[in-house]
DNA sequence: TATTCTGGTTACCATTGGGTAACTACAAAT
DNA sequence: ATTTGTAGTTACCCAATGGTAACCAGAATA
């Protein structure tokens, strides 16, 4: 999941790519956005994620300090997550990502039965 | 290695971290940087990527039109590569995450032995 | 009494990722 | 005649990723 020797590269770009470079973390970065969002929430929102490898990418994100995480004491569970002053600080280069994709993407026509409909 | 249902998504963001959201792809193209590059001098300077996995993300980069490849007929052969006008004004974005990282990430001391010395 | 609701965890299994080593072509050097 | 060098490709194999399904608590609801 996080690939423990990048994390510890003395290069701070490859440390950064070891916590964020992966396929689920700037999708789930991106559907919490500046919205304070429960489990369930995230699950159903997020497009194809498993509930397993959800919960896997939300503890890592919290331990590397992106994520806040409050559980309240109740039954059923309640459980909201929402970015914190460094994961909000991230945002922006998404934001960035998202330009340069509709600014230089070859165009495509997938096939309907392939798509994803995903909108945050 | 990329993944279709994220290329095939109607979410631009979600198409671009299909084709860049992987641990490889973000350090290949910040090695590359400005230069124009050969294949073994990319295999000895991406830290720990072996011959195949490098020759599969080159290729893909190339398909989605971030790299250039020019490959001289000579022997022995030689294959140089640079960064398209896309795969150019990709790089600010990666100078965005490397300032985000340092401003953000928290202090960890990695032991001397699981340390990539990693330079570009 | 049985079911539902939530946010997980766990065991199990299939798929994929990614590493190693051998092989290619052919010219030039030894 | 053999080795060297480049940029791959291929076969093979093991480890890691990630999916499914079952299970949990305990209150509220039917």
């Amino acid at each position: 999941m996080r690939d423990e020797r990048f994390c510890n590269s003395n290069c701070p770009f490859t440390r950064a790519i070891g916590t964020i470079g992966n396929k689920w973390k700037p999708i789930i970065i991106n559907v919490i956005g500046t919205r304070t969002i429960r489990f369930g929430q995230l699950d159903s929102i997020v497009p194809l994620i498993s509930r397993k490898v959800l919960t896997e990418q939300l503890k890592e994100l919290e331990e590397d300090g992106l994520l806040e995480r409050l559980a309240y004491r109740e039954l059923p569970p309640r459980v909201e997550y929402k970015l914190s002053e460094k994961g909000l600080a991230f945002l922006p280069i998404l934001e960035y990502i998202k330009e340069w994709n509709l600014k230089y993407e070859v165009a495509l026509i997938p096939k309907e039965t392939d798509r994803i409909n995903y909108v945050r």
